[in-house]
RNA sequence: GGGGCCGUAGUUAAGUUGGUUAUAACGCCGGCCUGUCACGCCGGAGGGCGCGGGUUCGAGUCCCGUCGGCCCCGCCA
């Protein structure tokens, strides 16, 4: 039943047979998508990565292939030999590409069979993901996921031949690394030669390529792996891609550029969109105030507006309390949905609690009266200043947070993204970049009582905000800048920390101590000390970028090989358990806990 | 560490206040069919409801536990 190829090759795509074909003959090799016995003529579609194309199977023209072709299942592997035809007039078929040919087919080879496969390879077929995720070798047959995939590496060339004709130089930088203190937790690898010792796998190769720009290269990029052993989102995967770059001798402005003609590039070429540049650009405190979010997305309105100066002094005891501890309100205008039901309101209370809110003030705009359980707290010079901030019309829901700065932005924030979705506001199809600028250096960490980089240890702080280090630590701005497209953070970078003193002056204030310092970051310390340039630089996410181009949920659809929110690959059944004796070698022993 | 949703033929789903033999569509198998393309028509096979307990005369349906998938909070310099 089965044959080899033997001398036969494929002389086109499936998907690429067009009129252009039209009397000549073709090879073809692809799979069986689906057949159509009519028990005179068999058609059959094959399928390959470019496209799918129809078989026409002629008792008339042969009868014994026809007679062979009975036979034939879906995702059979087979070799056909035909003659392009043009379809007979009225059986065209304008869905698919190749819908005005056929190949009628005098020879094929069924080069193997397929067991029936547990779901049906269609886009349209909808199959639960750890299904696709345990048989991935017949969910990347999907033309969806194969079109994510082709996207993927489309991108990557238009990175790579960007960034070369730019004057950036590849370098490969090691996976095997050395753990880092800050950050997120490291994937550790034993070293089996040094028992007892680890390697990390790098979070990014951050430390590696500021020590390139310490040897001259100028510029680097890096299309490479990061490994970060934290919980699993729909865009948070244990290992991700990242397009890593940095420059020497330049300053933020730079850098923007450099991106802003990179996602130029990539647009043009592997997606056909001129992008307006430059992007527009946000601070940090600008995106929280009226976002809520350090990750804005400027694709609707909706603002957030601050009312605290309005209601600080309010008979309601919520708002007027938390302002006098040194909070805030914010209120948002729902424009419209002043007909949610107290069930709505109630699931939107519970959503904002998730995020912090202890609760979720609201009014609903009347056309004859405010209604709403604080509405009665609310003086009348209350309701004038919020109907000049906020411009409420009947119909509309006004929304109030109220708890310290963060908190309440991001409270609101996230009721925004929600009401914005619940409306139907964000334009589909859209790419939406800003830039947000101006991140604070540090934050304060509660729970360890010390001072941890927004960004990383590395960040260089504006030079006019050096001085506060020492009088108002949190006041300090850096030298930072995310670039956010619809919303999501695609990418992050700096300019660096170049002097040595400043570096360990930063790791000071980080809370580590000169001899951790040293030992954990000992060699960029000393590195730094014989002729560092000014350089900085910044990483895409590749996995999101590509995801929100292709209109993924998830960047697992856009990653050949992804893991489930436990870090498990369903396809190898990877983490598993390993010999004693591959442990023995490690010098390690697993102690089970209980 | 926590919250929510989900798990029923190969697949996707339905399954009433617990009540005869667990439904449907698609897929699969067989037959018929020379212009279909989500081909059509006829016929057929296929599951005991993720797993383990419990309540009950009786459990996909209720309870407890457990495993797995997804979304989110924390976490992710």
């Amino acid at each position: 039943m089965f044959s080899n190829i033997g001398e036969w090759r494929r002389s086109v795509y499936c998907g690429e047979v067009s009129t252009d074909h039209i009397g000549r003959e073709v090879t073809l090799m692809g799979w069986i998508q689906r057949r159509r016995d009519h028990g005179g003529l068999i058609f059959i579609d094959l399928r390959d990565r470019e496209g799918i194309v129809q078989l026409v199977f002629n008792p008339e023209r042969s009868k014994d292939v026809h007679e062979r072709a009975h036979c034939l299942r879906n995702e059979y592997v087979i070799a056909v030999k035909g003659t392009v035809a043009k379809r007979p007039e009225g059986t065209e078929n304008p869905s698919i590409r190749t819908g005005d040919v056929e190949v009628i087919v005098k020879e094929f080879r069924i080069l193997n069979d397929s067991l029936q496969t547990p779901f049906v390879i269609e886009d349209r077929v909808e199959v639960t993901e750890n299904l696709r995720l345990k048989y991935r070798y017949l969910d990347l047959r999907r033309t969806a996921l194969q079109k994510n995939l082709i996207l993927r590496h489309r991108v990557s060339m238009a990175v790579r031949e960007f960034l070369s004709r730019e004057g950036f130089i590849e370098i490969e930088t090691p996976f095997l690394t050395k753990s880092t203190p800050e950050g997120a937790r490291d994937f550790l690898v034993p070293s089996r030669l040094n028992p007892g010792t680890f390697y990390a796998l790098p979070q990014s190769p951050q430390i590696f390529k500021q020590i390139l720009m310490i040897a001259g290269f100028d510029r680097y990029f890096q299309i490479v792996k990061c490994f970060r052993d934290e919980d699993l989102r729909a865009d948070r995967q244990p290992e991700f891609t990242q397009i890593d770059l940095e420059m020497s001798f330049v300053e933020r402005d730079d850098v923007m550029g450099i991106v802003e003609g990179l996602l130029y590039h990539i647009f043009r070429t592997a997606v056909g969109i001129d992008l307006t540049l430059p992007f527009p650009r946000l601070t940090h405190s600008e995106a929280m105030e009226r976002y809520g979010l350090d990750a804005p997305d400027t694709r609707f309105g909706l603002e957030l507006r601050d009312v605290t100066g309005i209601v600080r002094g309010s008979a309601f005891k919520v708002f007027s309390d938390t302002i006098a501890k040194g909070g805030i309100v914010k209120a948002i205008n729902a424009k419209g949905c002043g007909g949610f039901s107290r069930k709505d309101l109630d699931e939107l209370t519970e959503y904002a609690k998730t995020f912090g809110a202890k609760g979720l003030a609201w009014i609903r705009i009347l056309p004859e009266e405010w209604q709403s359980p604080i509405a009665k707290f609310l003086s009348d010079e209350e309701k004038r200043g919020l109907t000049e901030v906020l411009k409420p019309e009947p119909g509309d829901l006004i929304l109030f947070s109220a708890d310290d700065a963060k908190t309440a932005n991001t409270v609101l924030g996230r009721i925004r993204l929600k009401i914005a979705e619940r409306l139907d506001l964000i334009p589909k199809g859209g790419f939406e970049f800003v830039w947000v600028t101006d991140f604070p250096l540090l934050e304060y960490d509660e729970g360890e009582g010390r001072f941890k980089s927004v960004h990383h240890p590395f960040t260089s702080p504006m030079d006019e905000d050096v001085e506060k280090l020492a009088t108002s630590p949190l006041e300090v701005r850096s030298k930072a800048y995310d670039i956010v497209l619809n919303g999501e953070e695609i990418g992050g970078g700096s300019i660096r920390i170049h002097r040595s003193d400043i570096q360990e002056d930063i790791f000071r204030r980080l809370g580590i101590s000169d001899e951790e310092a040293s030992r954990r970051f000992g060699f960029l310390l000393e590195a730094l000390r014989y002729g560092t340039p000014p350089h900085g630089g910044i990483a895409l996410g590749l996995d999101r970028l590509v995801a929100i181009i292709a209109g993924a949920e998830s960047i697992r659809d856009v990653i050949a090989f992804p893991k489930t929110q436990k870090a498990v690959c369903l396809m190898s059944d990877a983490p598993s358990a390993v010999d004693t004796k591959q442990l023995d070698e490690l010098s390690i022993k697993v102690i089970k806990r209980t």
